[in-house]
DNA sequence: CCTTGATCTAGACCCGACTCTAGCTTCTAG
DNA sequence: CTAGAAGCTAGAGTCGGGTCTAGATCAAGG
């Protein structure tokens, strides 16, 4: 039952420095436990706090947040409010990433079509190009009127 | 027509040091020009790549794939195919990056909804909270089964 | 008994992307 | 003529998020 940290590190997909160093930030709620020689024992609840710590810092929530999270989580009953409202702010942050994401790669996908067309037509060299100013002057205003569906 | 660094800075929405900075960087297309007295001097079409690049890093590019692709530009026409494929394949990681995004936002709303209601019924501290056993357990198999769209 | 491998600590190092500082020059307005 | 703003360079510092190292300890197997 009882975990070493090389097993958590296998399981979690975190590296053993990685999960001394989410302790030292103090990332785990309960004190990681020591067994009378000091080694780290971890359990399952701990793997699974783990997975969630990786879902959330690949949707980009920082370790900081995740720290004001436990935190919370640490002062026990009765901030249940201030609890939900760090996750709906990671939550409409997140949302408004997806949509920054989404805009970037309608333009990208526009200009690279129109490259595509350019190149087709042996005409290329006249997109994103620095280098040739009446192709970016040209360009640039093709990226201010993007695909009507953006 | 010429534009002075600080000029540039106000009109890109970078800094002073950044736009030094890219420049050592190489992310210009043709060498910045210097007036006698060795003051940059930049022109439209610079803040329109500029322009470009700070749409790219928002997408995530690092600034090493803007460099390669301005490498490429600077090697003039003929590599066309080389561009696009960079363009491509960093258009398919934005992609994943979205689908990324939106997976971790269906589970976190779901688990909002679900703490809210735990909240609302008075039974709260049963959410993503470690240092609760039993309510992690129960949450993580909900979170095994996240809401049917996801 | 000895090696191998996992662990421990403290602290150094890395990377990306800037940001800032020091010390100096140069332009502009009063 | 002079103060203050804006520029210049080289290089140091910052921040986030780890990663790695050195040197010590310990447990197990041959």
């Amino acid at each position: 039952m009882d975990l070493s940290i090389g097993e958590v590190a296998e399981r979690s997909g975190l590296s053993v420095h990685a999960l001394r160093f989410y302790e030292r930030e103090g990332l785990f709620a309960n004190p990681v436990r020591r067994l009378s020689n000091g080694r780290r024992i971890y359990h399952e609840e701990d793997l699974e706090w783990l997975a969630i710590c990786t879902k959330l810092r690949s949707s980009g929530m920082p370790l900081a947040m995740i720290r004001q999270y436990i935190e919370l989580v640490r002062q026990g009953p009765g901030n249940e409010h201030e609890r939900l409202e760090l996750l709906r702010r990671h939550e409409t942050h997140v949302e408004e990433r997806i949509r920054e994401l989404q805009e970037t790669l309608a333009v990208m996908r526009y200009k690279v079509r129109v490259y595509e067309e350019h190149v087709a037509r042996g005409e290329a060299d006249r997109l994103w190009n620095p280098s040739h100013p009446d192709a970016a002057r040209t360009d640039s205003h093709q990226e201010c009127r993007p695909p009507q569906g953006a």
